[in-house]
DNA sequence: ATTAGGG
DNA sequence: CCCTAAT
């Protein structure tokens, strides 16, 4: 069985307020763990953590009653190390919390009023913020160690309200913490160290102030399970009545205890505890008495009586956590505790909620069972038809899939990046539609119809056909109505594909020839691979021809040349002509760009001006052999 | 940003 | 044309 190092704590980050109040520096930790049906501690996960410092935080807002607290069905056990609580904890969990030692009155406090008020004696309430792990914490006081102590013993000592191993041990546990001039306090309860606490003592109606200072000493022994040494009866009487009462409202005194409840002399009674909303007044009066005693009693009215026996054996699991201040000390500073309790998280904490954050970093993001959908709709989508195609007024921003049965929406943005780019994308939003797009199509258009006159109504068949094949389906109807209506009309054809252009591919663009031409120029006179220079230079009016285009398109005038020259002669006669789509390159083109290709593939890439007119001329007239 | 290549 | 790698 393990306690481990990495039970969940909960700081007080208001220490300033409550100790610079209490004229106290130290902090309050408290510890949360889970207990486990079998005992075991595990420590408290992240979640439970959360759980009690949201219901901390009521606590400390407005102290409401346990029915407000809700959170905690029943306090099981609070001694002085820790009190269990029955959380509405939907698997039934128990909890642990345990105060650092010194400021276990608070928990005491708590645990009295069957309720979670983590405030310290006076009104303000100290916040639970966030958590560490007392991994040193543990480690001084033994816990380790204790905890299986506590296991073979809350086995022997099971239906044992107060059991003499039950103190003795704790007294041992003590005396590994508390300080040396404590210890030596407590043999004081001499003839009451009997291994067996007097419990006749608080038989019966129980007047506490009838009883001598080694009386209340003892009942308090009979009471709490260990010795004290402390002589102030007015402090016995509460603490005792207390621990009988289980409650944290008594009266300095003048009370009766009867049957574990407080019968006032005035006959008031029972303020003990289940829901009970305790009196702020009787509080103070607390408070003070524990002003009095600073960081004294971390004996917790013990609720032994009330417990079970597991419950028991669980307060006596982290009996040695606490003990530095068993006595009247009125030297917190003095405890060892408050650097403890002031510490940074520990590095394995650091290392749990790094992995927790890990967790939910890859919990939030897309599984690797999901990624691996997601990236097959990615491709799917690049394959088919996107559907933000039908509306290009204003979906485009999502697209939206199926997957699984389920329709997901995809922003486009945020997508893997297998269709255009971005920047393809905004280039649509802003610009390329209106501007652009005329003015390509205008430059384009006067091209074509300066230097291209002959071959229009052939470019206008072949322009449209292969956009269609490459776009989508829906596109597909867009442009073969584009090209119903725009027979006559190659301008509007080229331009209207284009407002699409940003959601799928580039919009394609046949080559005329006179681009051909250009860029065969454009080769011969900068060579192949400066793809830069010749769109600059020879292709500025075509701003949809990238320096990518060129080469790519140089390199299948090359395929061209290398395929097509030696068929044609197979060929004979076009027979393209049944596929209008398919424009046979002139030969003289093609013949050209083979003897540019192989000469710079010879020469090393070598720039060789030439001459186009003469030769090409002549060329340009003879049969097409390429396609455009 | 260009280029070269594979797809 | 797209996409990437390598410059």
């Amino acid at each position: 069985m393990e306690v481990d190092d990495s039970n969940g704590a909960l700081v007080n980050k208001s220490e300033e307020n409550d100790f610079e109040k209490k004229g106290s520096s130290d902090p309050v930790v408290y510890q949360l763990v889970r207990v486990e049906g079998d005992g075991t501690l595990v420590p408290a996960t992240e979640d439970d953590v959360l759980e009690f410092e949201h219901f901390l935080q009521d606590e400390k807002v407005d102290r409401p009653s346990i029915e407000d607290a809700g959170h905690v069905e029943e306090v099981l056990s609070n001694s002085n190390d820790c009190i269990l609580l029955k959380k509405s904890d939907s698997e039934g969990n128990l909890y642990r919390i345990s105060s650092s030692p010194c400021n276990f009155k608070n928990m005491h406090i708590i645990a009295q009023e069957n309720r979670l008020q983590l405030l310290d004696d006076s009104l303000s309430p100290p916040r639970v913020v966030r958590v560490q792990q007392p991994d040193k914490f543990l480690t001084e006081q033994g816990d380790s160690n204790i905890t299986q102590q506590d296991n073979a013993s809350t086995e022997t000592t099971k239906s044992t309200v107060l059991n003499d191993s039950c103190g003795a041990e704790k007294d041992k546990a003590d005396a590994c913490s508390r300080p040396v001039d404590d210890t030596s306090t407590e043999p004081s309860v001499s003839g009451v160290t009997g291994s067996v606490p007097d419990f006749s003592i608080l038989r019966g109606e129980v007047c506490l102030d009838d009883l001598t200072i080694r009386e209340l000493q003892e009942a308090f022994r009979a009471t709490f399970g260990r010795q004290t040494s402390v002589k102030d009866k007015i402090w016995l009487k509460r603490r005792i009545t207390m621990g009988l009462t289980n409650s944290c409202d008594v009266p300095s005194s003048g009370c009766v205890v009867k049957d574990y409840r407080i019968v006032g002399k005035d006959g008031r009674q029972d303020i003990s505890n289940i829901g009970e909303i305790p009196k702020i007044g009787l509080q103070s009066n607390l408070v003070r008495d524990q002003g009095i005693y600073p960081g004294n009693e971390r004996d917790s009215p013990s609720s032994s009586y009330y417990q079970s026996e597991d419950q028991q054996g669980f307060s006596k699991r982290f009996k040695r956590v606490p003990i530095h201040n068993d006595e009247p000390q009125g030297n917190l500073l003095a405890e060892p505790c408050t650097n403890k309790r002031t510490r940074k998280p520990t590095k394995r904490y650091i290392e749990e909620l790094s992995d927790n954050e890990t967790h939910d970093s890859i919990g939030k993001l897309s599984s690797p069972a999901k990624r691996t959908p997601h990236d097959e709709v990615s491709l799917k989508l690049r394959a088919a038809p996107f559907h933000e195609l039908e509306s290009l007024g204003g979906i485009y921003p999502t697209r939206k899939y199926t997957l699984g049965g389920l329709n997901v929406h995809v922003p486009y943005a945020s997508r893997m990046r297998r269709g255009r780019p971005r920047k393809d994308f905004i280039s649509f939003v802003d610009t390329e539609p209106s501007v652009q797009c005329n003015g390509v199509k205008t430059a384009a258009g006067m091209m074509l119809a300066k230097e291209c006159e002959e071959g229009n109504h052939v470019r206008k068949a072949s322009e449209v056909p292969p956009t269609v094949n490459s776009e989508t389906g829906h596109l597909e109807a867009i442009d073969t109505k584009v090209v119903q209506n725009l027979e006559t009309n190659f301008y509007k054809a080229a331009s209207k594909p284009k407002i699409k252009r940003g959601l799928t591919r580039k919009h394609h663009r046949a080559w005329t020839l006179c681009e051909v031409m250009k860029l065969v120029d454009g080769v011969a006179r900068f060579g192949a691979g400066k793809w830069s220079e010749i769109r600059k230079l020879s292709f500025s009016s075509y701003s949809y021809r990238t320096s990518v285009d060129l080469k790519d398109k140089w390199r299948n005038l090359i395929r061209a040349t290398q395929t097509q020259l030696p068929a044609q002669k197979d060929v004979g006669v076009c027979p393209r002509k049944i596929n209008p789509s398919i424009i046979p390159i002139p030969t003289s083109i093609l013949l050209r760009v083979k003897e540019l290709n192989e000469l710079q593939s010879q020469g090393g890439g070598f720039t060789r001006p030439v001459k186009l007119s003469g030769q090409n001329s002549k060329v340009v007239k003879g049969i097409g052999s390429g396609f455009l």
